[in-house]
DNA sequence: CGCATATTCAACCATCCGGTTGACGATGAC
DNA sequence: GTCATCGTCAACCGGATGGTTGAATATGCG
């Protein structure tokens, strides 16, 4: 469905977003070590988590009085299809990847290094 | 720069922008035909026209008192590459990126079989 | 029980977004 | 020059978004 795809790149038009995502992308957290680097309160991340959530992007579960946040790459699968219909270029450049990965963790907004 | 993803992505979020997409890159468009299946206005679409370029997803050109609209594919290549880093799913499937298409472009919200 | 921790909820605020309409500027046709 | 066509601009509107704060809801600890 075209709802779907409307969340997920909706969700992943947000730096600070994409950010929690690479952190996932190393190890399950929970919300208050997710919020930790953001210099936001917990309460929005807890919203940006919500918007993640939403979009099927990541998964949370509750375990004692902590909530597990993991990643969900499946649902990025689609928009990614999406995508590299219209690319020419290469398919995969983990390289590329790893250099997105620094400059999102490290340059931008609310997240220190 | 974050800067660049934030708008590719959030220009994609929007099912009319991406249904505009697809109907570009099968050919270069002047904006009156690009909006003439959308049950919009006009200036509705110049503005999503207007988005999509800011994001550099497409160039427009005056020629003549036409503007043509073209399909920028580089700059997906970013967010591309981006979400490929998240996936272990299979690189490219041109049949899933065909269904989609289908459906982006019969089913949905405005644009008329 | 009583308290601390983890997370969300609710209300609020400023801003952005997607759409509308009507006026406007630019170009080509006659 | 006059007129129609192409496209954008400007103002406006309702609803979503991203943030805040403070209260509320779990859960675990002693």
């Amino acid at each position: 469905m075209t709802r779907d795809l409307d969340m997920a790149f909706a969700a992943l038009a947000d730096p600070t977003r994409r950010a929690i995502l690479a952190m996932l992308l190393e190890d399950d957290m929970a919300v208050t070590d997710v919020a930790q680097p953001f210099q936001m309160s917990l309460a929005a991340i807890s919203k940006h988590l919500g918007v993640l959530a939403d979009a099927g992007l990541i998964s949370r579960e509750r375990r004692g009085r902590v909530i597990w946040c993991k990643l969900e790459p499946d649902a990025l699968r689609d928009a990614s299809v999406w995508m590299q219909g219209f690319g020419q270029f290469e398919p995969v450049d983990l390289d590329a990847f790893e250099r997105f990965l620094e400059g999102e963790l490290t340059e931008p907004a609310g997240v220190a290094g």
